[in-house]
DNA sequence: GGTCAATAGTTGTATATACAAGTTTGCAAA
DNA sequence: TTTGCAAACTTGTATATACAACTATTGACC
């Protein structure tokens, strides 16, 4: 029997994290080194290490060669956020989604978007504007400039059907993505279409994504404040 | 020698993903066997395994116990957002930080608050209010109630010297939190502390972090729009 | 006392091997 | 044809071993 119904990795693991999670092993204080651990639990070095090993890269541990492990720094405010998809956030709510494809066409490039796309001043580019519903409300405007260079069909794509993010996703693979975040008070047009007031404040996402050719996509999402929210629950 | 410059390891990994960001590998393809690849690289089972691995824990591939591994799918849309520490923030721009210290008292606990903490309707819990200053405006109000019971030399800190979250990761190692982010109308004592109008969009976040013990805080972190974001970068 | 080199201890990489456990395939029997 | 089982393949866990690379300590020498 190689499994002892939990493998014996993550028995130390558990051992581990109840020091920690205790405050019987404190901050920087000197875990015991794979050795020890191989002796004191009868299994070999390597069994050892890499119950170190995973609770290192879960950001448990700090391992310095020849120096030791050693019990991290508790991440002082510094936590992770997941951003997901509005469609797959709406079905798992168990709510009705669907999307209204507002614009679909060709635009000549003002010199800021021009620049984030990695393209010339007045060159054209694709943009879409796409307004997502959660049960026949709209909770978020996605508007969206595309490389028209590394994603040379994108107008001739129906996006009521597949989102626009998942179908460059599977066009130009993804390599990298930057995001920003801001409360912004919307213009005119937009509120409109989302059905709000214009002092209504606004989640607005900023994405631009890459692929292994260069930025693919510059999007903004804008979402009602009192309508939509960004969570996480993450366990250390 | 061991190392060959970059590990033997590390050489089946940058193969890997050369093939999966060309698009050669699409998605749901299948990988090579560790058999196979430990015998196209001539390595041990054991190095060609560590490659396909690391690269699952980073989400590129899947593994499926007796049936092979897999090109992941591109996570659609949804994506990592770190959440950072203010003071940190503005020290890494290269600004002024300091913080002032507008509450510090006990408070009984209206019914909402109490649940969150999980505490008893009218129980005491320990509040604070903190404006975090860059270069001498406001720019984040942090406004948190704690757990008398797990944090009880809370009242006694001076928060202008080390920040309300710094203090309490030391005092009640955290194992979990929960945040959800908001775009808000602040009232008008938070308005005034901020120096805004009434009218601008403010970014909200609100973190509930917990020791093994139960929840330990309930923050909530108020940033004019305008003047705050919340941004990352990450490569798959 | 200060400096430097040897040494012991620790983590990092790599191999060869063994068996457990799950999936797929193909073949034989009903 | 369908069912069911066996075999082949694949990933998962575990061990024992070897050497490389780095750190911290110790002790000898100046």
């Amino acid at each position: 029997m190689t499994q002892t119904k939990t493998a014996k990795f993550s028995v130390i693991k558990e051992f581990i994290c109840q020091k920690i999670e205790s405050g019987e092993w404190q901050q920087h204080s000197k875990v015991p080194s794979e050795n020890e651990l191989a002796e004191q639990f009868s299994v070999s070095r390597m069994t050892a290490r890499r119950a170190l090993q995973e609770l290192t890269e879960q950001g448990l541990l700090v391992r310095t060669q020849g120096a030791g492990t050693f019990v991290a720094t508790f991440k002082s405010q510094s936590s992770i956020l997941e951003i997901r998809n509005i469609a797959d956030e709406i079905h798992d709510r168990g709510h009705q989604y669907f999307a209204k494809q507002i614009t679909l066409t060709s635009v000549s490039l003002d010199e800021e978007v021009a620049i984030l796309l990695g393209l010339k001043n007045n060159e054209q580019a694709y943009y879409s504007q796409v307004l997502h519903f959660e049960n026949n409300s709209p909770i978020q405007l996605e508007q969206r400039y595309v490389s028209p260079k590394l994603v040379p069909n994108y107008l001739t794509q129906d996006f009521t059907q597949i989102t626009p993010h998942e179908y460059l996703s599977n066009e130009a693979p993804l390599t990298e993505a930057t995001h920003e975040i801001e409360a912004v008070l919307a213009n005119k047009n937009v509120c409109k279409l989302l059905v709000i007031s214009t002092s209504t404040p606004c989640l607005q996402v900023k994405r631009r994504t890459w692929s292994s050719h260069g930025v693919v996509s510059l999007a903004t999402l804008t979402s009602p404040g009192h309508k939509y929210r960004l969570g996480s629950h993450l366990k250390f």
